[in-house]
DNA sequence: TTATTATATTCCAGCATAAGAATATGTCAA
DNA sequence: TTGACATATTCTTATGCTGGAATATAATAA
């Protein structure tokens, strides 16, 4: 078996730095035209249609024409899995951030109440 | 240019199935040895130990020997960036849910308040 | 109709994957 | 040493992506 699709989910689908950056662009949620994501982007027209297309598979992006435009318009939701997913996981760096501050107030503690003739017992 | 690698980055490294399903595996914080990943997943050891040596490269876990056994431990800092990417969006699905309530309750709201003989022009 | 603009599609090259099979490496026990 | 166990690595095969170049499609204007 080889590597799934890009168009498999939307695990596969934000993996693409340059798919991530389109959708960032997005992130307005107003509707833009292929060309104005070129030129912010900066990048080759076909490449810009090929992202925008893996991410419709994947509904991370709508479509609708208005004359010879195409307007892409964000569809965040489909973004939720991953956010859910990842959101398991925050709590090792929140809490890390918390007890990182308990300890550090701790010792500034310890330091205060220890007179200069240190106690060196105090290990804890 | 191809696909970039899966050892490029968290987010290419999530995108396979099986690797989130070692990480949620590991998200106990505590150690576990490739055996115990092959046993509970079912999936051949060689294949646990490719996905989890991806997962090591690009930091989401940790390998240390004991005995004849590799224990990995998850780093789940590593997967701060998606989350914080991911984190970026959760407002359109967040705020989305408290529109919906509110109009809802809006709508309820004008339908108590309308009498049998309504008014059409209450549209808005 | 013809030209122009906007966007999509096709074909190609190079590359990296994922799983399976076989094998190698490393550690402990007798 | 030999054997058993735990894990990693190598090799192969099939697959599919990404960007570039060229071209096709669609819509509007002249």
């Amino acid at each position: 078996m080889a590597r799934a699709a890009t168009t498999a989910d939307a695990f596969n689908a934000i993996a693409e730095p340059r798919r991530r950056a389109i959708i960032d662009l997005l992130a307005d949620g107003r509707t833009h035209a292929v060309g104005e994501v070129v030129r912010r982007l900066r990048l080759p027209q076909p490449v810009v249609s090929k992202h925008l297309g893996v991410l419709r598979t994947v509904g991370i992006v709508s479509a609708s024409r208005h004359g010879r435009h195409r307007l892409y318009r964000l569809n965040a939701h489909a973004i939720k899995p991953v956010h859910d997913w990842a959101s398991a996981y925050a709590h090792f760096w929140t809490h890390q951030v918390e007890r990182i501050k308990e300890r550090a107030e701790r010792r500034i503690l310890e330091e205060l109440v220890r007179k200069p003739d240190t106690n060196k017992e105090a290990g804890r």
